[in-house]
Formats: structure tokens, C-alpha cells, sequence
DNA sequence: TTGTAGGCGTTATCAA
DNA sequence: TTGATAACGCCTACAA
């Protein structure tokens, strides 16, 4: 077994006292130099890293890991992978991940308490450094497991009283209520409210519609459809059409998301009915395509990429000291204003 | 020190010779009740695991991983995870892993080799039980490091000979035939093409295309339109606007993905040209979205769920054994014809 | 069916 | 600046 030094080119890899012995210091003095290179001498650092390099040593995380009760893991956990509003976010935790020394790993709750609540078991079974997580409330369970746990936490997509750590995110209920404003500006009188996959974000979107209405004395719960089922195009038209039959006078859409707005923008181009004069459309979150449908669909545009990354930067600052100072971000949104609502004078 | 127990509920986690004190056990015994209940006697267990439940004992993952020279972790690295296609496919391994013992690790190579091998190099530190990544070809130094990996190995979204280990995907080149034949048989006689960011495979279903065209004595470079930006539905219209100006006697549009399908329709709609009788449109994926718009969008329909959802089912037989049989899986495509081809005879 | 001994690769602590 | 020693928590091999 002592031949090992021969054969590591090619199956075994070196360890740390295999380079130890290569280089003729001791093990502890090659795992300073490389995590400390300025606490060893200049002539030895070179000559472990000269042999790092040539047995091509590659640190074990899992012992590290063990030795120090910590890893350089990241859990991310989000509702939906393949939800465009989370996939943005993912591509900026990614961005400002990479050259970084956090792995990232990634959940998918699939819009499942439990299965959040699971995941962050895992996760913490793991040690990670941090947890990044999506909305205000969790399980009771998952609560608890993230007042105790041992590592720093960043809630996104929402901003809310109570973050257990940071927080980055926007007010949905008020994001809602602006686009809501905007239909009635506009001079939609029978705004109707269509909205698929419930999660609580979502919940505070169609509440801040009911009150802006109810508040315009415009409410109407016969223009309000909803369905547990996810969000796709077709949905949009399938909910389009479900809100024309049961009230047919609606002149304006506020959709939940931009996929059902443009679902709803087919489904009324179907029915020859005139965006934005004879029915008014409106979407959320801005997707890029929302700028070029024909007629461009307004929208409200969410910042999903800088969610993604700030919290990903803030993750990184709590980490490697200093603190970030906000530790709980709004970044707000804007209401992207667009043909689908643009009605001719009346 | 040794009041640990005292404390326990709170904050110190419990590890396996505090479950085995407790439990009157050895450590080993806790482990083994863990792992292989049946090599337990029933009383011996059911105390184990009372204990094991009273005091929240979970394994640390990375002891194991140091005893044993292996993880739960299945890396899977894919270039984009904005991009549908991907997020399709994620999702049916995400689905597929779902109650399994294995845990997904997530790496975003974002088109680039040199950073796939980068993670490829984290992913195989981490002493992985399988890694997923997507197509044939990786760099040199990658393929080195795959070919030597003591893991299992799934390619995915394509299939083509000497895989290291199982594959899943379609033909891309044979997709982009069908399709352009189909643009032919529609009676279109001047077909342009558009594309976005020249990964591998959309180079190869470019090449089917230029194929399929220069057999037909139809190909005409001026009508092929390629950028390296990432694609996007703003991106179709102007590449569909390049392509019109360059070949306005252009009567088809054979598009790289559906976003780029729904732009050019847009960009047609704007521009006053009837679709499918002044200029037909075909995307490729068929996501949801093409069914519904208006004119519903040919397409190719690919099969990116259930790719993500067999990946992990094989790698979950390679790993529980026993070996999954056609270790090798083409999952095909078909074509989706609709109203944006179905040119009005001429 | 259960237990003992030893080791996995790294790092913290203390000493030189 | 460097090193010896002892963990970290679990598992394999072997023994009882």
C-alpha cells in the first residue's frame, strides 16, 4: 500500500499526506498552504503547490466537512423549476454564484409545504453555510427547524415583517393594486381577475385587486376565475373564455401572471374582440415577450433577476463578514404600460 | 461534557453514540438498525428507533461520505436554466427524484465547455453517485475526467454513438429533416431559417436543414440568419426582420426554437404578411404555448420531460441495479403540424 | 444478533 | 513558521 505515490497518476487520488510526504512537510502544513497561503513560508508554499499541481490533489469536502461541522453548501429551495419567474431568479443565484466558493444546490417544493419543509431537513442535515428560500410563510415545522438552525438565511420573491434572517423581495399586494389603478385609469369599468395556481403571493395579487375594486365600487365576484391548476397559455385561454361566458360584459383582464395574459390576448383575438378597446389586458412580472405580442401586452414588471442575485450577493457578505447593511430589500417594481390597455378616449 | 444528553433537545444534535447510550446499544447496532432493519432483532430496533425519534437523531451526511467514499448526490449540469427546454427536463428529474435516496445538485454550465468542466471537477470532488449532463460532446479535459469518473454517467437531449456510460435523447439533425420536409411538402418553395445561440444541437438541426434544402435545390445561404445571443421572442422578430431584408421573397421560416417561432410571428403579424399563405412559420420543442396562438405555430415536439424523467430512472436502476436495459434510449420527436404551415393550395 | 477496533481526510489546538 | 495529536461521525471488517 505503500506504492500509492506510484500509481496516483490514473486511479487513486492523492490526499493531503500524500502531498505532505511528497513535498516533505506535514500534512497540517499543506492544508494551510492552502488555505492560508500567507501563514506559510514563501519556499514551502511553493514547493507543496508545485506538487499539489503535479499529483493533482483535490481537496475532500466530505472530510472537510466533518473536521469543521460546516460545508460551502447553499440551499436554494424554490416552488417551481420551470416557472420563468423562478428560473430567473435561479439564473441570477447562479450568475453571482459562480467564482465563488458556495455550491449551490437546489430544491424543488413544487408549491408543497411539506416538501419544503422536507427539503430544508435535508438541507440542514447537511450543514450548509446558507438557505435561500422563496415567500413569508412556512410550515410550522419548517419555522422552527429555520429559528434553530445554524446557518444564514435569505427569503425572497416577498417583503414582509419577521424575516428569520435577510429578506429580499417586493409588496405583491401592492404591485396588484398599482396595476389594478392603471385598468381603471385607464377607464375599464368591469375588470375581471383571472388566476391559476394559488400560492400566497398570488393571494395577495387578487386581494389587492378585490380592494382597489371594491374600493372603485367596481368589484364583482362573478369576474373573478380561478383554478388550483399551474399556469400555462392555454390556461390563460381556457380561463378567458370561462370569465367571457360567465361575464360577458367584462372589458378588462388583470391576469395573475404573463403566460395567462397572453392566453387571454389569443383567446380574444379568437373571439374578435378588440384589445385594448373592446377588452383590456394586463399581465405580471414583464416577460420579455410581453414588449412584442401584438398588440404589446401591459404588464407589471418584477425584478426577478436582481432578487436572484442581491440575494445571492447579501448571502455572500453575511457569510464573509461584513454584515449587508439593509438586510431586508425591497426592490420594488413598475408598471409597464403598454398597448393591451391603452383604450381609445371613450 | 458528558451531560450532553441533558442538553440535547435544544441545541447540540444528537449523533449515533448518543442514540446508542441511550438505546443500551453500540454505536454500530444504531447504524445498522438504520440501514438494514432486518439484520435487527424486532426489539432491538423498535428501541433504537424510539430513542432515534425522542432525540431527533438525523446522520450526518458527510461522516458517510467519509466512511464509505461516496454520496446520495446525482450532479446534474445543464447549460441554461432559463432556457424551457431545460427547465422541462429538469423537472422530470426533479419529479423522477423525488422520494428517492438521491439528492440533486444542480450546475448551471451556461453554454460553456470550460465551465462544465469546471463542474464536472466540483461534481466528481464530491464523490457523486451519478452525474447527468447534457449532449455528445464535452472538452477534452471533461471527457478525460467522465471517462475515468467512478460514477455512473447519464448523457441527455441526444443520442450518437460511444457513450461513457447510458444516454437519452433524440436525433436533433433528423428532427430538422422532418421538419424542412415538411415546410417542402406544404409547397413552400423559399424557406429561410432562423437561430439563436449555436449550441451543438441547434448546429445540427441548422445542418438538417441545409441538408434537406440543398437536395431540394432550394437552399439559398442568404436565407439563413444566426446569432450567438441567447435566444428570445424580442430576438425572433428581429432576426425574422434581418432575414426579410436580406430574402424578402422569403415564403417559410424554419425557427431554432419556439421563442424565436413566436417573434417571427409577431414580427409577420406587424408587417401586415399572412401566415400561412404569405410565409409559413415552424418552431421546435412544441411547448404549450404554440397550440393556442393565432395561427396555432407548427412545431416539433420533443419529448423534454420524460427525457429528464427516464434520465433518473436509469440512473436509479444503474444504481440499485440491476442495469437498466436498453442503456441507450431515443426517445424520438414528432411533428406537430399546424395552421402556421397549412399554406391554401397555390 | 451484536460488538470491537480501526480508519476515512481534514482541521483545531496546542506545542515547539 | 511548522508539527504532533486528537477529534469530527460514521462505516467496514472481523470477532464473539
Amino acid at each position: 500500500m505503500n506504492d500509492k505515490l506510484l500509481i496516483l497518476r490514473g486511479n487513486l487520488k492523492a490526499n493531503l499526506s500524500d502531498v505532505a510526504k511528497e513535498a516533505g512537510v506535514s500534512a497540517i502544513t499543506v492544508s494551510r498552504a492552502l488555505r492560508h497561503p500567507d501563514k506559510v513560508s514563501k519556499k514551502t508554499l511553493d514547493k507543496i503547490m508545485s506538487v499539489v499541481d503535479r499529483l493533482g490533489y483535490i481537496p475532500d469536502p466530505a472530510a472537510r466537512a466533518l473536521a469543521v461541522g460546516k460545508t460551502n453548501v447553499i440551499g436554494v429551495v424554490v416552488p417551481s423549476v420551470t416557472n420563468n419567474v423562478f428560473s430567473d431568479v435561479m439564473r441570477g443565484i447562479f450568475e453571482t454564484s459562480e467564482g465563488s466558493k458556495w455550491q449551490i444546490q437546489l430544491g424543488n417544493s413544487r408549491y408543497s409545504p411539506l416538501e419544503e419543509e422536507r427539503l430544508v431537513r435535508t438541507f440542514l442535515s447537511q450543514k450548509p453555510a446558507g438557505l435561500i428560500l422563496s415567500g413569508l410563510e412556512q410550515s410550522e415545522a419548517t419555522s422552527k427547524l429555520l429559528m434553530n438552525a445554524d446557518c444564514r438565511i435569505v427569503q425572497i420573491m416577498e417583503c414582509g415583517p419577521a424575516p428569520y434572517d435577510m429578506m429580499i423581495g417586493f409588496s405583491h399586494i401592492e404591485a396588484s393594486r398599482v396595476a389594478t389603478r392603471h385598468l381603471l385609469e385607464k377607464g375599464y369599468k368591469k375588470p375581471g381577475y383571472i388566476a391559476a395556481r394559488l400560492d400566497p403571493r398570488s393571494q395577495r395579487r387578487l386581494q389587492g385587486f378585490e380592494e382597489v375594486t371594491t374600493a372603485a365600487k367596481l368589484y364583482d365576484p362573478a369576474r373573478i376565475v380561478t383554478t388550483p391548476r399551474p399556469s400555462t397559455v392555454t390556461l390563460g385561454c381556457e380561463l378567458t373564455a370561462d370569465l367571457l361566458s360567465k361575464a360577458p360584459d367584462t372589458d378588462a383582464i388583470l391576469c395573475n401572471n404573463d403566460d395567462l395574459a397572453l392566453g387571454a390576448l389569443f383567446e380574444c383575438q379568437r373571439r374578435g374582440l378588440n384589445t385594448p378597446n373592446e377588452i383590456g389586458i394586463c399581465g405580471f412580472n414583464d416577460l420579455e415577450m410581453m414588449a412584442v405580442a401584438n398588440p404589446a401586452i401591459s404588464s407589471v414588471r418584477t425584478h426577478r433577476l436582481q432578487i436572484g442575485q442581491q440575494a445571492m450577493s447579501m448571502m455572500d457578505a453575511a457569510l464573509a463578514g461584513p454584515e449587508p447593511d439593509p438586510s431586508v430589500i425591497d426592490v420594488g417594481f413598475e408598471m409597464s404600460a403598454r398597448e393591451s390597455t391603452n383604450r381609445s378616449a371613450k
